[in-house]
DNA sequence: AGGCGTCTTTTTGCATGCAACCTGCTTTCG
DNA sequence: CGAAAGCAGGTTGCATGCAAAAAGACGCCT
């Protein structure tokens, strides 16, 4: 079985087929992945609700982020990874923790691939999430996420962040591993806090640049 | 105009027109709202990325909460609420802030019907996810309370726990006027403490009464 | 030449039909 | 008598057709 509309234009959207202020036609959506209108116009929907698209007018784009809401959602993953973080140290297995460890481990070999390294980087995120062993969690922050899969860049491509990256890992899986929940904490706040101040500077440099911010109108 | 499939349903959700564990069958609601099959599909499926529904085979049911899912449910509410009224202290107008006095002064005058109560308790925390001028997080807290509207009872039926409910309110809001953000979470985090401490009574006091617990099979 | 109105074209929203599938039951064979 | 296979009813998933609405193009009038 191939898979559903709904993957296939996430998948799209995450590749950058599609980029945020793009209008998305459903026949047009439906003929390149060879359906019909139909699921194509439910997986519209479902990625409606989650503020994927949003809707111009009648029809649906793909939602971009201007600078307030880039802030806005960093405000909120902070507090939501702080929290999992939190949970993970208090009801973390021991075996989880190793996976962690071994995603560290294996991470450092790739630090001159930023797209291998974003990969990665999310797959450690989710672990983390995992670990908290709170579904509401983990559904939450996948809805964050997302959401920032519509930043185009990732900022694991500036100079010498890739290593900082894997340190400031490092001090949250060990404070996991110690079951020190506070410390799992801020260490998980200072990252996130770190990760945002590079995203600004990255944005900054770009400006007047890239053409692909696709401001809200 | 008249509303849509997707309220109409949620609507019936919430009134108890299904309940929790109850299946959901695409034609028979098509006719009862006297729409076709389709909008009603576009609907389930919405909801069931929201998680109020949940698939037991190929079919839709109501989604249900056992033990464990309303205790990790009131950890990360606890957490998204607390963080709102820490931005309400920080961001709320002075408006803002008297709207949710007066809310609490009108509210006092029923603490004799429960169901108005609950109306008026779910109005004053969006009330205050507002005042926190994060888009994201009112629509996360707007899916936790969603969910909690899965439970068939308010906690606020509790003798006594209406008045304890709106002291805790008042002062919820005393820190935020002051723009005490880290006494407004505080007294927030409490509050849901509370909040969650009643309903386990409140479960507790049920268990093998009621029907309509509809446990996880 | 510019603005306004109308007509055409595109696109969405909904209804319906059809095929695949799952469920539960009956029937038949070991 | 039990188990397995097949049959029937019901339900979902997808495709397509049609109507309504919006967007765009064209021409007309000022």
């Amino acid at each position: 079985m191939q898979k559903d509309a709904y993957t296939l234009i996430l998948d799209a959207i995450d590749e950058g087929v599609y980029r945020p202020g793009d209008r998305l036609v459903e026949s047009e959506l439906a003929e390149r992945f060879g359906v019909s209108r139909t699921p194509v116009r439910e997986a519209l929907q479902r990625l409606e609700t989650q503020q994927m698209l949003a809707r111009d007018g009648r029809s649906l784009i793909v939602a971009s982020l201007d600078h307030n809401q880039l802030a806005e959602l960093y405000i909120v993953r902070a507090e939501l990874e702080a929290l999992a973080a939190q949970l993970a140290a208090k009801h973390a297995a021991p075996e989880e923790v190793r996976v962690l460890q071994n995603m560290i481990d294996e991470d450092r070999g790739q630090l001159d691939d930023p797209e291998a390294l974003s990969r990665a980087n999310r797959r450690f995120h989710h672990q983390i999430h995992l670990a908290s062993h709170n579904r509401y969690l983990v559904q939450q922050l996948d809805l964050v996420h997302r959401s920032m899969a519509l930043l185009a860049t990732t900022s694991l491509a500036v100079k010498g962040r890739g290593e900082a990256a894997l340190d400031e890992h490092q001090a949250i899986v060990d404070a996991i591993r110690e079951g020190n929940g506070d410390a799992a904490a801020s260490a998980l706040r200072a990252h996130i806090s770190r990760a945002f101040e590079t995203r600004l500077t990255l944005d900054a440099a770009h400006h007047g640049t890239a053409g692909h911010w696709a401001e809200a109108l």
